[in-house]
RNA sequence: UGGGUUAUGGUGUAACGGUAGCACUACAGAUUUUGAUUCUGUCUGUCUAGGUUCGAAUCCUGGUAACCCAACCA
């Protein structure tokens, strides 16, 4: 009885494919243009081109789609190399569409030759005149008619720098008269002179993406050339140049983009996130980013499944964020190492255990007893969370209030009965007495509680920055709001906690390890923190029933 | 009075002419030394109007809606 999960389009593709016998195995790419940082919805592209190949025993090439010399850097390359890396993907080769310059200068030169391309004098708004509009077809450009000789000396004279830039482009002949804006006459070079982060100042013109990515594609003999459904109307020009070249006819498929609720995905408004400070960083744990989510705490792993999850089709999505807080709790909840924290104390003294002592308590360090326990100090004199001390208990509260019990964690049971306030009217400290023979693990006072709650002993409590992240925006679709998505900014997406109180196991706290904060979520730590200051980021929150019970009435 | 793509619960995704399924969310309950986890259950769906068929989410025809295309960006 094995259950079949179904396939998606594109699996049924491959699969129909590799039973035809049109290819032995299957070669896929992910191709990013090193501009900008990887975020979430790139991941759904490199979990569907890595897992591909993994699935039907192929290859995954990583191509930097490097065409445009002065948006590209190096710094870009390293990051995405870091977060490809990170997710647990590893490419067969690292390419780079500049290393096809030459041979995608050869491909111009054949298609001048076939009287295919031509140089075009015209500047940029003349041609964008003649080029139509959706509803009404382009005109001929002036220069179309050229000789094959001329063209050629004429895109020599490009290449070897007599022009400066804008002067002159490179255009493909088509049909000025097509209903795909892209097959009229599209420009195939321009020139350019700008450094480029390989290539350095060898070239000063350089081709177009639909001029390079087919063609390297082809280079690369990858057979399913997988991209974004925006990408549907170059498909067309993607096959042409295939066929007019005579090269081996790589496959262009789409599928739709990822979106999510609560953030947006577009680089352009990533960037005036970050240049506009509503964010510190691209690795802002804020961020949808690749490394916003790792510093965040998220894991690989609950990504990768996020992924699978989602599906590939090809209709328009806006997945829940709760979906992929979903797949990480999944995780950290089998991972995470279980630690005490208060983040908003109030003292709790127990009144009938002896001062100035205290004892080492053994506590669980996770719901699976391989991960062991740990030493735990406890005395007199506790912090606990402000939020578990109710003046006058609402119905249904399980937690302190006068005259009501119960458990510490991994300790005793206490009893709350008198509170302190100070002179704003704020509680204090809460007054209990405990009962020694409900000591966990050997409970034999017969006493049963509905509520128990975490705490960190006073005297041996350390202390660390906590960063309580909230999601970046307050509506779920700020791109399709009235007005600017910068508007729905949530203003209380971070709220810092200079001082919580954390207990001792913290201090050693590497930034890989992964912890569930108990009763107030899970947390990393950042790699803000210094040895004098650790600092502490909230990864996600635990569900919470109490809320709901508040928000009830 | 252009072309292209897509329409299945609140969200995402299956069903390939034959029982509308799965996951998330929401809600209710059980268990719980985390109001977490776990477990059980409930609600909600085939864009629309016709047609073909014993039978239609699926095929046909006509509507409607959303998204994409007029960078020397990718």
């Amino acid at each position: 009885m094995s259950e079949e999960k179904s396939l998606h389009f594109i699996e049924e593709i491959i699969e129909g494919d590799l039973a035809a016998g049109k290819h032995q195995s299957i070669i896929t790419r992910f191709p990013p243009e090193p501009n900008g940082y990887l975020h979430i919805g790139h991941s759904k592209s490199i979990c569907l081109n890595f897992g591909l190949a993994k699935k039907y025993g192929g290859t995954t090439n990583l191509r930097f789609d490097d065409t445009n010399p002065v948006t590209e850097d190096t710094e870009y390359v390293d990051s995405i190399k870091e977060d490809i890396k990170w997710l647990g993907f590893e490419w067969s080769n690292e390419f780079y569409a500049s290393d096809y310059f030459d041979s995608l200068l050869e491909f111009a030169v054949q298609l001048i030759q076939k009287g295919l391309a031509y140089v075009d004098d015209s500047s940029s708004e003349e041609i964008a005149q003649l080029k139509g509009t959706p509803t009404e077809s382009g005109k001929d450009s002036p220069f179309r008619n050229r000789t094959v000789e001329e063209n050629m000396a004429l895109f020599m004279a490009m290449k070897e720098g007599k022009y400066k830039d804008g002067e002159k482009v490179l255009r493909a002949k088509i049909d000025m008269t097509s209903s795909n804006m892209l097959m009229r006459d599209p420009i195939i070079y321009r020139i350019k002179h700008a450094h480029h982060h390989r290539t350095g100042n060898k070239w000063c013109i350089y081709p177009m993406y639909d001029f390079a990515h087919g063609q390297s594609d082809s280079i690369e003999k990858i057979t399913h050339s997988i991209c974004t459904l925006e990408f549907i109307p170059h498909r067309e020009l993607y096959n042409w140049f295939i066929e007019k070249l005579e090269i081996y006819p790589s496959h262009q498929y789409e599928f739709a983009r990822l979106n999510m609720t609560y953030t947006v995905m577009s680089k352009r408004k990533l960037l005036q996130l970050v240049n506009e400070g509503h964010v510190t960083s691209w690795d802002d744990p804020r961020m949808p980013t690749i490394s916003g989510f790792r510093r965040k705490g998220y894991t690989p792993n609950s990504i990768r499944n996020f992924c699978d999850k989602i599906g590939v089709a090809k209709r328009e999505n806006l997945i829940d964020l709760s979906l992929l807080e979903f797949c990480l709790r999944e995780d950290l909840n089998t991972t995470a190492k279980r630690v005490m924290a208060v983040l908003d104390p109030i003292k709790l003294i127990i009144t009938n255990y002896p001062a100035n002592t205290s004892e080492i308590l053994q506590s669980e360090n996770g719901p699976d007893e391989t991960m062991g326990n740990r030493d735990l100090h406890f005395s007199n004199e506790l912090w606990i969370e402000r939020e578990d001390f109710m003046e006058e208990a609402a119905k249904k509260w399980f937690r302190l209030a006068p005259g009501a019990m119960v458990r510490l964690k991994s300790a005793y049971i206490v009893r709350c009965d008198s509170f302190e306030k100070d002179a704003a009217g704020k509680i204090s400290a809460v007054y209990c007495t405990y009962f020694p023979e409900s000591k966990s693990g050997s409970d034999n006072s017969g006493l049963s509680v509905k509520g128990t709650i975490h705490w960190v002993s006073v005297a041996h409590a350390a202390t660390a920055e906590v960063r309580l992240y909230d999601r970046l925006f307050r509506v779920e679709n700020p791109s399709s709001e009235e007005g600017d998505f910068k508007d729905y900014i949530n203003p209380h997406s971070l709220e810092i906690i200079p001082n919580a109180y954390i207990e001792q196991s913290l201090l050693s706290a590497d930034l890989n390890d992964r912890f569930q904060f108990i009763r107030k979520g899970y947390f990393c730590l950042d790699k803000d923190s210094t040895k004098d200051r650790l600092i502490f980021n909230r990864t996600a929150t635990l569900k919470d029933a109490w809320v709901k019970e508040v928000k009830k009435g």
